[in-house]
DNA sequence: CACGGATCCTGATGGC
DNA sequence: TGCCATCAGGATCCGT
């Protein structure tokens, strides 16, 4: 389910009340993709410090190591005073002082995983070989006014274009591919495209410098704009306050096969690529 | 090394 | 109503 602006969006909805927290007690449900990594005694008495996000995992950084959150295909995190009692979904609870931070996941995609610190061989696993993060500067956080992102450089059209040249898969799938830009998911691939008007089968090499500066900025304005609607809530994405998204009523794209394009009323056209659905429309993206 | 496909898991949906 | 096939927002692993 969750793309970069969803887990944005999830990350902004409860920072400012979990920080400051003291993690009260832990408890997991079934396996997740990952074992959490250490006990969940462990993590009793600390505290958390914030919440921060590298591509689609949320950081919750504490005093001593952090907790890398990862939504998978189908979860959800709710935060709140109260809760009612876990249901056969709810796979990883923190109780704090301030509330009950609880990861709902039906696949079990997701993970919680512990590092002990941002560089840690635990961390470095999961975070090592991600790319460029196509919001730094772009969206920053409502409380420090800090971007949400640290240490990567920004998403440099220079860097792009030299990423994307070594590349002779289609440019949907190293959108996907999360090495060359991170964030980008099914949906925001697809809608990116089309507002940079380029066929989502050319060979992401095939781009000129021009054509790269579009999607680029393509990317950059659609994941700002959906993290401006709270994402996108297709089945069951919310935020952790409950509340859902609303980009998918925006997306020119996305889910819209055989529907007049927004712009040209040309039918829009599903492929599959990698098992996964693309769409575009064949007037707007000629090539 | 880069690519395509299989794979993990559960639930919703549509055809018969 | 039941059964089966297909599809779903992700990302890793494996064979070529």
């Amino acid at each position: 389910m969750p793309e970069l602006p969803e887990v944005e969006v999830t990350r902004l909805s409860f920072v400012r009340q979990i920080a400051g927290a003291e993690v009260l007690s832990v408890r997991m449900g079934k396996p997740l993709r990952w074992p959490l990594g250490c006990e969940v005694g462990e993590l009793v008495g600390r505290s958390v410090l914030t919440v921060r996000r590298r591509g689609k995992y949320l950081l919750i950084e504490l005093d001593e190591g952090l907790l890398l959150v990862h939504l998978g295909m189908s979860g959800s995190l709710v935060f709140a005073r109260h809760l009612a009692a876990p249901g056969a979904h709810d796979h990883f609870e923190m109780v704090t002082s301030h509330g009950t931070l609880r990861l709902n996941d039906p696949r079990r995609f997701g993970a919680v995983v512990f590092a002990p610190g941002e560089h840690s061989a635990q961390a470095t696993k999961l975070l090592g070989r991600l790319g460029m993060e196509p919001l730094q500067d772009v969206v920053a956080d409502g409380v420090t006014g800090q971007v949400a992102e640290g240490q990567t450089g920004g998403f440099d059209v220079k860097a792009f274009h030299i990423g994307l040249k070594s590349r002779n898969a289609a440019i949907k799938q190293v959108q996907l591919a999360g090495d060359v830009v991170v964030g980008v998911g099914n949906i925001y691939a697809s809608e990116a495209l089309f507002l940079a008007g380029i066929r989502p089968t050319l060979r992401a090499s095939a781009l000129s410098r021009p054509r790269t500066a579009r999607l680029h900025a393509a990317i950059r304005q659609v994941l700002a704009l959906a993290v401006e609607r709270g994402g996108s809530t297709l089945r069951d994405f919310s935020n952790a306050q409950g509340e859902a998204g609303h980009f998918q009523l925006e997306a020119m794209v996305y889910a819209r096969t055989g529907m007049a394009c927004k712009v040209c009323a040309t039918p829009i056209r599903m492929i599959r690529q990698g098992q996964r659905s693309t769409f575009f429309c064949p007037q707007c993206q000629k090539r």
